[in-house]
DNA sequence: GTACGCTACATGCACACGCATCTAATGACA
DNA sequence: TGTCATTAGATGCGTGTGCATGTAGCGTAC
């Protein structure tokens, strides 16, 4: 019983696999902890915020359901949960009355700010 | 305005970051897609049967735990579906009355073998 | 043997998710 | 201008998740 090349080709494919899904959750998890505990932000949120600040501080809500990765629908919640905390506003966007501009408030900011230094020493500490 | 050497790090650090959970999002939600079309499999219902048929077909729930990268309780409940569809059998083990064996039952067996080659061409469409 | 701490798994609960669908606005075309 | 397909975002619904806790069995100490 020899296994072949494309035997070998699967298993390495596999394991790459198992070893994104391991990294994954192992930094997710610890973000979510720590962000959690001491800035009480989700991973997304996060994400968000710092979409948001890459962009000027505003966006369309479009643009954020890519940085998130999360669901159209999901993200719509998402942003509305930011809002009640008064992390973000929602505007009504002038050239297409359809379209909703979210844009970061003083508060998220501050609490982007605040929390970044947490964000990138979990990912030093758990990234690798 | 000069980048200096930290900040350097600290940019590829997020951008490695970003990737893997751009590379996680893209697999995995295509990964649900096709194994839900093509198998009624969740992608954490495969990632059981497949640790379990790497594990001479019968492990500890808490092994499964692992595996599957889910809390307790969520691999509790994921276990029950799954025996109420028939893919496992929760048996008492003797030497710890406590513990739960999860055990492949031929169905499970045979709708890993089939869901199989699905998962392996979606990785290999998809992974990097 | 009894008491007590620990471990394995199950379950109540609140909440976030995706899918399907709804509403409103847009753009194209007759 | 009126019709209609398309698009942006909100929302009802069912389901999966983690946290906290419950229950039962284990192991040690006395």
């Amino acid at each position: 019983m020899v296994a072949d090349v494309s035997d070998v080709a699967e298993l390495s494919l596999v394991e790459e696999w198992h070893l994104l899904l391991a990294r994954h959750a192992a930094v997710f998890n610890a973000l979510e902890c720590a962000l959690q505990d001491e800035h009480g932000l989700g991973v997304s949120e996060f994400e968000a915020l710092e979409a948001l600040a890459g962009c000027d501080h505003q966006c369309r809500a479009a643009d954020l359901t890519d940085a998130v990765h999360l669901s159209q629908s999901a993200t719509s919640r998402l942003v509305a949960r930011m809002e009640r905390e008064g992390l973000v506003e929602r505007a009504m966007c002038d050239v297409d009355r359809r379209g909703v501009f979210v844009t970061l408030t003083e508060a998220g900011w501050t609490r982007f700010r605040t929390a970044k230094p947490t964000h990138r020493r979990v990912l030093r500490e758990t990234l690798r």
